[in-house]
DNA sequence: GGGCGAAGTGTTTCAATCACACTAACTGCA
DNA sequence: TGCAGTTAGTGTGATTGAAACACTTCGCCC
């Protein structure tokens, strides 16, 4: 298909103005001193220098809405293979100042910060991992705003019932960092010995039986998840929750 | 705005071809004889004649994406200020036979089915409720089966911690419609003491000190939902859960 | 080797959930 | 009018899961 045009037929509608479709995404990573998210500074205008949510226009005819977000995440921000789902898609013909009407489809992305070094990439003169309570005080472009609360709500609100924090965590860690990603995530701290029981006890933790290494107090053993007990158990009806 | 052509410059993407954003509805509608959705024969092409889910262009620049899926149940179903949600936005560039990329954007409706016997709009030859299960198995337009299921999904996932089941039975309701609605959501019987004490002690039901008509048999009382208690008690932290 | 900081570990109490069966009310028909 | 059929309505005890709670171990650093 590449460049080639298709017809531009435009039966029930020809007296609406153009529309265009983008993809944005949210994402999130995190590191031992909590929960990120990846914005850029816009390198073209509107809100030419502003931050906002990397993103771009669709190729359409060319590529589904989740491949629009893989490749835009790429070209972005040199992320590659994120744990992607969708989150809403915007559309108010008020939130975008160019003439046509721009309806974007939002994404949640989920990655491990440790692979992923931030760059830039053409449209953004840069990408920076910014503290999630840091990002909200932010003013964004367009209403991006709206788009990073929503994320963060159905992120807290998802990792409750689903194992999708681990998305977000090293393959090994300890479980020192799984309690303060609920935390983080619940708004409320927790009991340790009460949150590693429910955890363990579960089925899906592996011990790696290694230590983490280059801390100046007691090692903690890391854990892995194990993604196939956890499917397996699922098949049995059985429902992660915590 | 209304007709008037905005200026239809690109300046990103003017190699791609032209996409349409469209709206659909997943209306569903709860009575006695249980779950139903509202599917429309298709009065145009394409699929004309097939069953799908009412729905269609996004008139852009002059409405948003929710205020088009309001505008589009009316037109099509006769069906007005129904509780509405995003479900979700699908993309694929093959997912529509006409020659532009037509992206949709689905929502979830509910409605009270007393309220609204279907009618048949411009676009739509006919209107009809159609058991859920039902439903499933008939080839509808589009990918419109797979819109369909993911609504299902996401409407029985949802109800267990929403209310939302509320806004499907009428205003006064006997007890039992609401255990067979969540047993239709559950997948499972439920018990019926067990159900009735804990909806009961939520204290968002009220007595209506009725009882219902025109059954062969032992009248229950009718309930009401009483949406500002649930109000007040979300707002001191307590939630809804089935 | 002593102090610091975080890891790791069980038991008891309390609250929620689950399992379970009979009587009451109304209708329709013989 | 009473009997059969159908659904409404009601409480208790057993089991399970959640919450509260404090001390010892380990390794590093000085």
């Amino acid at each position: 298909m590449g460049l080639t045009q298709k017809k531009q037929t435009r039966p029930h509608h020809y007296e609406y103005p153009m529309v265009s479709v983008t993809v944005d995404c949210v994402i999130f990573g995190w590191d031992s001193d909590g929960l990120h998210v990846l914005l850029i500074k816009r390198g073209e205008a509107p809100h030419k220098g502003q931050s906002a949510l990397p993103g771009g226009f669709l190729r359409s005819g060319n590529e589904n809405l989740e491949q629009a977000a893989h490749r835009e995440l790429y070209e972005e921000t040199g992320v590659r293979g994120a744990h992607l789902e969708q989150l809403g898609t915007y559309g108010d013909p008020e939130r975008d100042p160019r003439e046509e009407h721009v309806v974007t489809v939002a994404y949640i992305a989920l990655v491990k910060r440790i692979d992923h070094k931030p760059r830039g990439g053409t449209d953004a003169s840069e990408a920076d991992w910014i503290p999630i309570e840091k990002s909200r005080r932010i003013e964004l472009a367009f209403d991006h705003n709206t788009i990073l609360a929503d994320a963060i709500k159905r992120l807290y609100g998802k990792l409750r019932y689903d194992p999708l924090g681990f998305k977000l965590l090293p393959n090994k860690f300890p479980l020192r960092d799984v309690q303060r990603l609920y935390e983080t995530a619940l708004g409320h701290e927790v009991d340790k010995r009460n949150f590693r029981k429910k955890l363990l006890e579960m089925g899906v933790l592996e011990d790696t039986e290694e230590i983490e290494a280059d801390v100046r107090h007691r090692a903690a053993r890391l854990y892995r998840f194990n993604w196939s007990a956890y499917r397996r158990r699922q098949a049995e009806g059985w429902e992660f929750e915590i």
